[in-house]
RNA sequence: GGGCGCUUAGCUCAGUUGGUUAGAGCGCAGCCUUCACACGGCUGAGGUCGUGGGUUCGAGUCCCGCAGCGCCCACCA
């Protein structure tokens, strides 16, 4: 595997002055070379560690918080590759979708315009503030160029930071294979009726002109007003209705009451009128009315809410639809406001926006003495999609739809099953999955009125009269896929029948990102395009991903794994916490507290940057914090000067006869153990804590203690110093790879001081090799002694005399056994401290008693 | 409205199945030009483990209540 001739340094020397600089680039270049990080598809699916990693969105800059989970289980990568696994670590892009639209429709300043011709080779300059039409296919071309140049700089920083990423792996979820993939199985869930089309009312989002799916909903507060209506009565009286959309007036269709609600009793099966039109309404009851809300009768609108749709559909009632999908009332009068006053009033209101036409109904109702009172402003929780800027409306489309489970028990089930069949870390982030799952409302919309994205592979036919026969689609043949609907023709028709009578149209929609990165294990692990490579990684190991996608991704990515496979897609699920700024907020764009990877990197090094981010427990958000950055550079320097200096000294091969180098190793033996427990359990950040412990008290005190011995002249094989130096030699190599999934640079760049081939590659330590089960080796022996040194030190401190300062007399009250241990390590004790006389007194009150020598001036 | 997580030294955090004087780093103070490291080393000060109860021989660790912070979900008239 290895190319030895790539290899910086292969005679093999410690250099003069050993320093961090440029070890990045370094060795990227010499993995990149080596192939050390590269996949090995020989290896069978027992061999095989497989991770579905989390493909960044490529919108501009790489947030640091993709940067700090992917460093997070690249060190479990590492550790799994170290310990015999070939890591299949492929890195996804995903440049499909709505980010990536809005990207490009900024970084060149168009907007895509389907109705316009190609004009092929048509060259397009950024102009930062305009919104130039173009056609649909150079929209494509733009944002297919945009994500290229995007993905090289998304490359290099993870080449940065050192992540063991497999790059020939690489895959983006627009590319061919990933529209093929996606294609193909959206094709089976139709067969399998498991995917299907429906008209219906759907969330819209009026700026961006699409449907939009639960999962991508969230809710802000928003300001607001009741405004209290007075509908009538046949009599004249006054029904008092609180509204916050009185723009949606037109939109009513009935009032609801709830049935046990006394104080509406006898209107219920009546009609009132609406204030204003004059539309005659019927008020009706329902569960979901409350009491306590408002006047306890409300207005039922096509559509205002979700609890609307609810209404409409179980109530049976008439659909009034006046909201349009860019957001405004229709200009055209509806039909049903018949009278002249109604028809007065839509003047003022048609074709304003739902915001202008709710301040102008307001005054329209004041004026006509129907609002009782002033309106009252509240917050209230309002849906937006998630990446809009403008309230969601309710607009009645043709979608399509994948079955999720929602309206159907059996299959919720079964998705909650799947949900604990997977093993969880941390395991508290499991009960988000459950709550997603039981609190699904509906099927998954999966349909997108956007350009940039996996195109349906169906059409429709044309009847004799053009109209479109929706509930006919005509599937691709897979053999065909990836197909453009748009401009390929169905099976069995030819381009010239499109849009014509008796011909077909394609399908015009394109699908959600989701709808294809939910299929990524399949993308990654190249299902059915190459099945021998399928075998040997799926159903994958790990998923690693933040907490606020177990909803789409880690979700959608379960149910269509259930749906093809009958499969978990992988074994284990890793969360990731978020990053805070310093004041603990959590950080984003918008906020404008991002601070870049790469200029991390450039100031406390990827070992720094690796360091900070392994830190962090999983699911637990972390601080950016350059203090802790800095400190893992300080640990990197520190663990090339200390090799330096072991391996002066350093001989393996020889034995370790001396108790203190055996009890120095026995405690190793126990951090092996521990280290290589926490990773299994992908407790990494416990791995480092216990590494770097040992490996600071390694330095302050083994290496003070034996560095005397191990300077030496030759003692023969067996001697103290051959113990000493084989016990260096040992402990470096065991904590070089014990280091090696966080620090992989200063790491590799020791190893290639004194080894053959990439640390990356070693093996995985393990006690035995430690010469670990000894009976008589106490790893508390080093312990003792490091005590006696402390007090040695601290005496000296105290003084504020130089450490090399002698000792006249040392005198150490203690039990026997640890006096023993003492005595076992006394020539090294008196070295290291500079020691004369060394009186060791058993007694059952434990004193260190130190006596400096005169000062000679 | 429901749920999850967090609350340990000035700061950032560890604390495994409850067990002797609660740990680390940063910061702070003092000392040491030591022949691996001044991009350093050594030494030290600093905590009634958010709060109120309970279980126990013993609780930071288990149980209940409360508060603050963060997050997730919710049909939001």
């Amino acid at each position: 595997m290895s190319a030895p001739d790539q290899r910086p340094n292969k005679a093999r020397t410690v250099p003069e002055r050993p320093s961090l600089e440029g070890l990045e680039a370094k060795w990227d270049a010499v993995w990149e070379a080596e192939g050390t990080y590269r996949f090995d598809r020989r290896r069978d699916r027992a061999e095989v560690y497989a991770i579905d990693t989390p493909p960044p969105t490529v919108s501009g800059s790489l947030h640091l918080g993709t940067v700090f989970g992917y460093v997070q289980f690249d060190s479990i990568a590492r550790f799994r590759r170290m310990c015999g696994k070939e890591v299949f670590f492929p890195v996804g892009w995903d440049d499909n979708g709505l980010p990536t639209e809005r990207r490009v429709q900024n970084h060149y300043g168009v907007r895509c315009d389907p109705t316009l011709p190609y004009q092929p080779g048509l060259v397009v300059d950024p102009q930062p503030d305009g919104r130039r039409p173009v056609a649909r296919r150079t929209f494509i071309e733009l944002c297919e160029a945009l994500t290229a140049e995007d993905e090289r700089t998304f490359e290099q920083v993870f080449r940065d930071v050192g992540l063991s990423v497999a790059w020939e792996l690489t895959y983006t979820t627009i590319n061919e294979r990933s529209r093929r993939v996606a294609q193909r199985a959206f094709l089976r869930n139709l067969a399998r009726n498991e995917a299907y089309p429906s008209e219906a009312p759907t969330m819209w989002d009026v700026d961006f002109q699409t449907a939009v799916a639960q999962a991508e909903m969230e809710d802000r507060p928003t300001t607001g007003a009741y405004h209290r209506l007075a509908f009538h009565r046949a009599d004249r009286s006054v029904v008092e209705i609180d509204t916050t959309r009185p723009e949606l007036l037109a939109a009513c269709v009935a009032v609801v009451v709830h049935p046990s609600d006394a104080r509406w009793r006898e209107l219920v099966g009546t009609e009132v009128t609406t204030p204003l039109f004059g539309v005659p309404v019927p008020v009706v009851t329902h569960d979901l009315a409350d009491p306590e809300k408002g006047t306890g009768a409300a207005m039922i609108c096509t559509f205002g809410d979700s609890t609307d749709v609810v209404w409409w559909r179980e109530l049976d009632l008439p659909l009034r639809s006046v909201v349009q999908r860019d957001g405004r009332l229709q200009a055209e009068r509806p039909e049903w406001l018949t009278s002249e006053a109604a028809a007065r009033a839509w003047d003022a209101l048609g074709g304003r926006t739902t915001k202008a036409a709710r301040s102008a109904i307001a005054e329209l109702l004041a004026a006509a003495g129907e609002l009782v009172g002033e309106p009252r402003p509240i917050e209230h929780e309002v849906k937006y999609y998630e990446r809009g800027d403008r309230p969601l409306e309710i607009v009645t489309s043709r979608q399509w739809y994948i079955r999720n489970g929602a309206r159907d028990p059996q299959r919720r089930g079964a998705l909650l099953e799947a949900g604990r069949a997977l093993s969880w870390h941390p395991e508290f982030m499991r009960v988000r999955y459950e709550h997603w799952v039981g609190g699904l409302n509906g099927d998954w919309l999966i349909s997108r009125q956007r350009y940039f994205g996996v195109p349906f592979p169906v059409w429709y036919p044309l009847d004799a009269e053009g109209n479109v026969a929706h509930d006919e689609p005509i599937p691709a043949d897979e053999a065909s896929l990836p197909i453009d609907p748009q401009s390929e023709p169905p099976p069995g028709y030819t381009e010239a029948q499109r849009g014509q009578p008796g011909g077909f149209v394609g399908d015009p929609d394109v699908m959600d990102t989701w709808a294809t990165s939910s299929l990524s294990p399949e993308i990654a692990c190249a299902w059915e395009d190459d099945p021998d490579l399928f075998s040997r990684t799926f159903p994958m190991d790990l998923r690693p991903q933040g907490p606020e996608i177990i909803r789409t991704w880690l979700f959608s990515t379960v149910l269509r794994s259930q749906l093809e496979h009958a499969s978990l897609p992988w074994t284990d699920v890793s969360i990731n916490g978020w990053i805070l700024d310093p004041d603990r907020k959590k950080m984003s764009k918008s906020k404008g507290n991002v601070i870049t990877p790469t200029a991390l990197v450039a100031e406390h090094g990827a070992d720094g940057l690796r360091y900070w981010a392994c830190r962090g427990a999983p699911g637990t958000d972390t601080a950016v914090d350059p203090a802790q950055m800095r400190v893992g550079r300080r640990l990197s320097i520190k663990i090339l000067n200390a090799s330096k200096f072991v391996l002066s000294m350093a001989a393996a091969g020889g034995q370790v006869t001396e108790p203190l180098d055996r009890s120095m190793l026995a405690r190793l033996a126990s951090v092996v153990t521990a280290a290589t427990a926490a990773f299994e359990a992908y407790q990494y950040h416990q791995a480092l804590d216990v590494t770097e412990s040992f490996f600071w008290s390694f330095c302050d005190d083994y290496l003070e203690l034996v560095k005397s011995r191990a300077y030496g002249e030759a003692a023969g094989p067996a001697g103290p110093t051959e113990s000493a130096r084989a016990a260096l030699a040992l402990a470096l190599s065991t904590l070089l790879r014990l280091l090696a999934p966080f620090l992989p640079f200063v790491t590799e760049e020791v190893w290639s001081w004194w080894q053959d081939g990439s640390v990356h590659r070693a093996a995985w330590p393990g006690a035995d090799e430690l010469g670990g089960g000894a009976d008589d080796d106490d790893p508390v022996l080093l312990d003792v002694v490091a005590e006696a040194l402390a007090a040695v030190r601290r005496t000296k401190t105290a003084e504020k005399r130089s450490l090399r300062a002698p000792v006249a007399r040392l005198e150490i009250v203690d039990t026997p056994a640890r006096l023993a241990a003492v005595r076992a390590a006394e020539g090294d004790l008196r070295q290291a401290g500079n020691v004369g006389e060394l009186v060791l007194v058993e007694g059952t009150d434990p004193s260190i008693v130190v006596e400096l020598a005169p000062e000679v001036a």
